[in-house]
DNA sequence: ACAGTTATTGATCATTTGATCAATTAATTC
DNA sequence: GAATTAATTGATCAAATGATCAATAACTGT
């Protein structure tokens, strides 16, 4: 037993890739994408800053990269939530839910930063153009689903699709900034959504927005 | 006429001070509020950053309160460019027409960074809820005149000024982020307006919104 | 005209940032 | 077991940031 792992301080390339890019979505979860920082990011991983730079041709790309895969893990998440549902309506509900729901802050205030930091780094830029669209094709690939199964009714899924993101963001944007009324505000993606696919209203309602 | 005032360089506190708070503005609107530092707004104003310390208790405090001038003077422009309307469905039109032009894209991205930049800086994060309370309010009181003339329906016209700062808001954030969607989303706006406001469809639809 | 006030400057500091490079040391290969 | 490879480090740079302070110079009141 010479080889004890835990007294080895050197890791093969891929781990230690996948350890930053593990970590650094931590930074950014827990403090901000402008907190993803050369030496946050080393720090947090138990190493030198050089070593980050040795495995990240440059912050900008770590960002960028680091941005993109929560989204992506968001995404996934969501999908993972709603494939046991057996209805479109009853998966919309769910993802209303879910998306709305406090324990996705996190993510959001990811999303604010990265709209703001997007407008001076290209490369920034570029991932929240591919996650935007990621998100979309999300929504329209359950719209159209619906559609197919004879759920909702709806001329344009596509659009339909980036109306509901962007009411989506609006009200994630003003609960993350003020926490209070956002929260009552979920009732009116129900309502739009409703409205755009043809639903009878009610329809997309749950019980749970009631607070004692 | 030795008193030339182009000669002299020292200017009298008041003056010093609004030059420094138009400066900044200026700033803000042209590369974002994170290019507000100490050096850009000395630069532009043409004095030492010493001088911009000396006006300002620090700088925290100034993006602060750039950021609520500038929201502040959109409010009041708004405001202008609504009062010679004679009903309330015209001055939501004109609101409507006014707020999603791509004209306040720079207004935008500033919201942007004033909601990533407030979740570090205190004095930032105040004048944000400050700012979205004015705005709110704007908006509140354009539906209550509404349903006092008769005009709309709305059982809580400030839960309404809600949903459509809300709405607004991320048209917006898509607009400065993807130009091309979020024109055509115009219509959402109005679409939501008019169902939460009991008005017919139609109501609030202008022929602008088609392109050649 | 003079003295006092203060707007303004120049210099300087401490931090924080991203980045680079030679040296070192652990792992792999022969 | 020796030699090669490369993961890792320590040191260091340049740039940008907010901030402070003594010194200067322009205005003001008398």
């Amino acid at each position: 037993m010479s080889t004890d792992p835990s007294a080895s301080r050197r890791k093969a390339p891929i781990e230690r890739a996948a350890e930053i890019a593990r970590r650094s979505q931590e930074i950014a979860l827990d403090e901000g994408l402008s907190a993803l920082t050369l030496r946050a990011v080393a720090s947090r991983v138990g190493v030198t800053p050089a070593l980050v730079s040795h495995y990240q041709p440059s912050m900008d790309a770590l960002v960028a990269t680091t941005f993109g895969a929560i989204v992506a893990a968001e995404i996934s998440e969501v999908a993972e939530e709603l494939a046991p549902c057996e209805t479109s309506v009853a998966a919309l509900k769910t993802l209303i839910d879910s998306l709305l729901g406090p324990e996705r802050s996190a993510v959001t205030a990811v999303w604010l930063d990265a709209w703001s930091l997007g407008r001076r780094h290209a490369a920034l830029a570029v991932e929240v153009g591919v996650q935007m669209d990621a998100w979309q094709a999300f929504l329209a690939e359950l719209v159209k689903t619906g559609c197919a199964r004879g759920e909702f009714r709806a001329i344009d899924p596509d659009a339909v699709a980036w109306q509901l993101l962007a009411i989506i963001d609006g009200l994630n944007a003003h609960a993350v900034v003020r926490y209070g009324h956002a929260q009552r505000l979920r009732g009116l993606v129900r309502t739009v959504a409703e409205h755009e696919l043809g639903l009878p209203p009610g329809a997309l309602g749950s019980g749970d927005d009631s607070e004692p």
